[in-house]
Formats: structure tokens, C-alpha cells, sequence
DNA sequence: TATGTTATCTTTACAATGTCAAGATAACGA
DNA sequence: TCGTTATCTTGACATTGTAAAGATAACATA
């Protein structure tokens, strides 16, 4: 490949540009001349990778995500039974967007989503860490020999999402995020009754 | 007042014309010029009122949380005992972002605030429905004459708050907002152990 | 009442951005 | 080797936030 034409892999070099910014910066200042300015190429170059601005978001929040279930995946197996793994997965949780703040904001904004028009993927049944709780819940019920019905089961696991999720709120957007302990509390019993 | 200039309360205009275009296109299409040509204004009008449009954004958040703050207030007020009435406080935080996604959108964002340099009041002590849910849940435990120390008191209140917003994101993100019964499932003892 | 002050609004201008169109360049297959 | 196609550049335009300068009206004060 030469110098000036043909990057070599500029989609993917355009979305760590992006995530670089939202590091950098947050959100607010991720333009898509920026990002290519980032990769030496010009303003319109993206175009030939991303449809638009919201596409290059899309894929960015994607490769996020990846990064993040990762984390909870690790998380999961380095647990030796199943409701340690529930409570460690809501560790991690919290834990990762404690660290990354501007990727909680970033990925649960919905900046460009009219929601009517395109609902994104997140937060139902496909998106994988959901799935990931949901058997590992399923795990934990065989491995304490629990009986629950449908209903109960379903109220308990977007009890624990909720939760988890509503704590990675609190600790991102409040000012007080780097002095309270979360990983104590989380080890409470806050998640599992 | 003449009929060009001196609008006569231009500032309040601009907030609604705000909140108007949140709710009709989304935050995503606020704008200034939008908002001021709304009001019938020229596009720099509005630097009358407000230092920039992050000053705008800030009053428009402020009005909606006092709608917010009041429909929690009623559900408080309605209740029996401070039991059903957290309970309560919980289905109306759920109910009025299902009501208006879009709210929860724009309150929870934080598009503008880069938080290393100004988190904003949101979730912190001095935020007013965390201050009612401290209140009643305090006269919850004098009504079950129940003792806890400040710590288990603490974390019954982060999960309590955070379960409720947990659930109003997981509502307002997914596109499952209007297949499940909420209510249903907030009545049940998905707040209060 | 007259006048100076100030708040409010308009006009003009500029930079940043998203996006499109037309063209240049290089990779690649036939 | 040559045409096709993906990739990238250049140029242009509309939208937006924002600053500067000036116009207008409200208002206080003498």
C-alpha cells in the first residue's frame, strides 16, 4: 500500500480514534472530521466505511461492548460457583464503568436514537451480557435446588440487572464516585437477597 | 410591550419551546435556533438569557425535573404508610419515563458535562427526589420500629434508588418499553425486600 | 418631562461540523 | 493489460454555536 491512498485498515482505525476521543474528551467532542483527522486522512474519507455519523457510533459502541463483556465473562470464570458469579459479574459491572464513566454516558445516552424510529439492540433479549446473567442465574438456581416459576425467575434477574446497572448510574454520573466503596457494598448483599 | 421586541418572557419561552422539541424530534434535534425561531425570535436572542446552550440545557433539566419531582411527591402523598409509599415512589419514577422516554433521554445523558469538570447535581445529597426517598425510607424504619446502622441504611437506599432507575433505563432503552407490565412487576416486592 | 442607562433583540459574520458530488488514485480481477 | 471497483481527496453547502456591533425599548433618575 502507498502513503497517501488506501490507509489499510481505516474502519478499524477510525473507531479507535473514536474511542480514543470519548477517552479524551467524552462524547461531546467526537466528530467525524476529528476521528479523521486522527487517522491523516480527510474529512470525508469515512464515508467510505460508514454511512454516517450514527453508523460510526454504532460500531464503536459495539467494539465497546465487546470490551465489556469480556470483562464480565472473565469475571463469570473466575468465580467457583454460580452465585459468587452473579455477584462478581455485578462487580464487574460497576466496577468497569467506575473506571470508564465516559463509556457508561457514551453507551447509554441514546444521543441519535428517536427511539420510535431504530431502538438499539441494548438491553433486550439478544444483547450478551444480559444472556450472560441470565444463565448464569439459571446456574445458580440448579446449584442451590430453587424452584421458581417463570414470573419469579424473570422479576429476580431484572431485579440484579437493574440494580447493577442503576449502581453503575449512581457512580458515574454523581461527583462522589472515587469516594465510596463500591466493591464493599457489592460484596454486601445488595445484588442476591 | 411592542410586538418586535421584548417578547415579555422570552427566557421561560425558550425553555418550554425547548422541552417541546424533546418531546416532539428528540434531544438530538435541540437546538438555539430551533428553539429561538419557536418563540418567534432571531437565532441569538437567546444569549440574552442563557451564558451558551449547556445553560439553556440546564433549565430545561431543572423544569423537568420539578415535573419529576412532583408526580414523586404525589405518589408520597397518597400513600397510607411509608411502606407502600417507597413502593409507590417507585412505580411513579418507572411510569413517568415509560410516559416519557425521552425525559430519561435527556436528564440522564449528560452529553454536555465532561464530569472530571462539572458533575452535575444529579444523584448527589442534595438532589431532591433522593432527599424524599432518604425521608421516607427513614420513617419506614420508625414505622417498623426496624434498627439499622447508617450503613445498612445506606445501602438499602442505593438499592432501593438504584433498582428504580435500573428498571426506568431498561423501560426506556429497550424496545420492550410498552410489552411489559411494570406496574405489575413494581408491586410485587421488587423494590423492598 | 427629558435624558442617560441598561436589558433585550437583530443583523452580520465566522468557525466547526455532517454530508453530498465529482474527481483522483490505486488495488484487483478478467 | 485494461476495465472495474473500492478507497480517498477536494470542493461545496446547510446547519449550528457563538461572538460583535448596533438597534430598540423599558426604566430610573434628575
Amino acid at each position: 500500500m502507498s502513503d497517501n491512498y488506501h490507509h489499510g485498515n481505516l474502519r478499524q482505525a477510525l473507531i479507535d480514534a473514536g474511542i480514543k476521543i470519548i477517552n479524551e474528551s467524552g462524547e461531546a467532542s467526537l466528530s467525524l472530521r476529528r476521528a479523521a483527522a486522527l487517522c491523516g486522512v480527510s474529512h470525508a474519507a469515512p464515508y467510505a466505511h460508514f454511512k454516517d455519523k450514527d453508523d460510526l457510533i454504532e460500531a464503536i459502541k459495539q467494539s465497546v461492548t465487546e470490551q465489556f463483556m469480556k470483562e464480565l465473562t472473565e469475571a463469570v470464570k473466575n468465580s467457583t460457583d454460580a452465585e459468587s458469579a452473579i455477584v462478581n459479574m455485578g462487580k464487574s459491572y460497576v466496577s468497569f464503568f467506575i473506571r470508564k464513566p465516559d463509556y457508561f454516558r457514551f453507551l447509554f445516552s441514546n444521543r441519535n436514537v428517536t427511539a420510535h424510529l431504530r431502538p438499539d439492540k441494548t438491553y433486550t433479549e439478544d444483547y450478551p451480557p444480559f444472556v450472560l446473567l441470565k444463565e448464569t442465574y439459571l446456574e445458580y438456581l440448579k446449584e442451590k435446588q430453587l424452584q421458581k416459576n417463570e414470573d419469579e425467575q424473570e422479576i429476580e434477574i431484572l431485579r440484579i440487572w437493574a440494580c447493577a446497572h442503576g449502581l453503575a448510574a449512581i457512580a458515574c454520573m454523581s461527583g462522589v464516585v472515587t469516594s465510596f466503596d463500591w466493591e464493599e457494598k457489592l460484596s454486601g448483599d445488595l445484588l442476591l437477597r
